[in-house]
DNA sequence: GTTATACTGAACCATATGGTTCAGTGTGCG
DNA sequence: CGCACACTGAACCATATGGTTCAGTATAAC
């Protein structure tokens, strides 16, 4: 109906859907980071966090640069205002769907039949 | 900082990080479908659409009901509303950390940074 | 009663994910 | 120079994901 359903959807949603990246955000928000201060404050490895470092830089929520020996995170380009205008959608589809006339008779119908059923056993 | 990143989260965008699942809503919100109908309409065995519409379920983002020989599946509970807040924060920090001095400041400091590395060389 | 339909569950497969260790490489500091 | 530090890459591991087929079971239709 509204919605698009972009391709870097998969990406994006992908990224927030671990608990460890968005609290990495969540730091990144507060102040760039090096892939050591992530690692140690998120009690992993400095590999293990590279990899959820690279997973956020490939949705475009981080970017990093390395000077010296130091590779620094910040919040990236991606400010996710599509997912968020997706899900607004969805949520007004959603209030649609229980509001309007089409909604309410699907509703009775489905009790109904669900009704019918029951009593002929 | 205003983030919260609550335990369902992971479900959810999860669950939005599949284009397939992401159609199924999108259809659904059309209208109450069965598990063959989304099947035939995303190219894909009854099972495996059974599957995705595990997952939406798992997430809340759909319910379903069983009436006979068909299961009916439905728009679920789960409106989203955590995640959409939890986007809108991130958004608003990801604002403010270019537009207070301390993300200024933290600019001109790595510029100058790479520069002094870069005329080392 | 027979047959077709709609789903379900188990098993399987290839690939992805989230993590590790280990062995480098390059950089900064004394 | 020499050592320590920050990262990188490859290899590995267990589990999850996205799909399939195949063999049921239950229900609807004739």
């Amino acid at each position: 109906m509204v919605q698009y359903n972009l391709p870097h959807f998969n990406a994006s949603f992908a990224a927030l859907a671990d608990a460890t990246r968005r609290g990495v955000l969540d730091q990144l928000a507060r102040g760039n980071a090096s892939i050591s201060d992530l690692a140690s404050q998120f009690d992993m490895t400095l590999t293990g966090m590279k990899k959820h470092v690279g997973v956020l830089e490939a949705a475009g929520l981080v970017t990093t640069e390395k000077i010296g020996r130091v590779r620094t995170c910040r919040l990236g380009p991606c400010r996710l205002e599509d997912e968020l205008a997706w899900i607004a959608g969805y949520r007004q589809v959603w209030d649609a769907r229980f509001q309007t006339l089409d909604g309410v008779i699907d509703e009775l119908q489905r009790r109904e039949k669900a009704r019918g059923r029951r009593q002929r056993r």
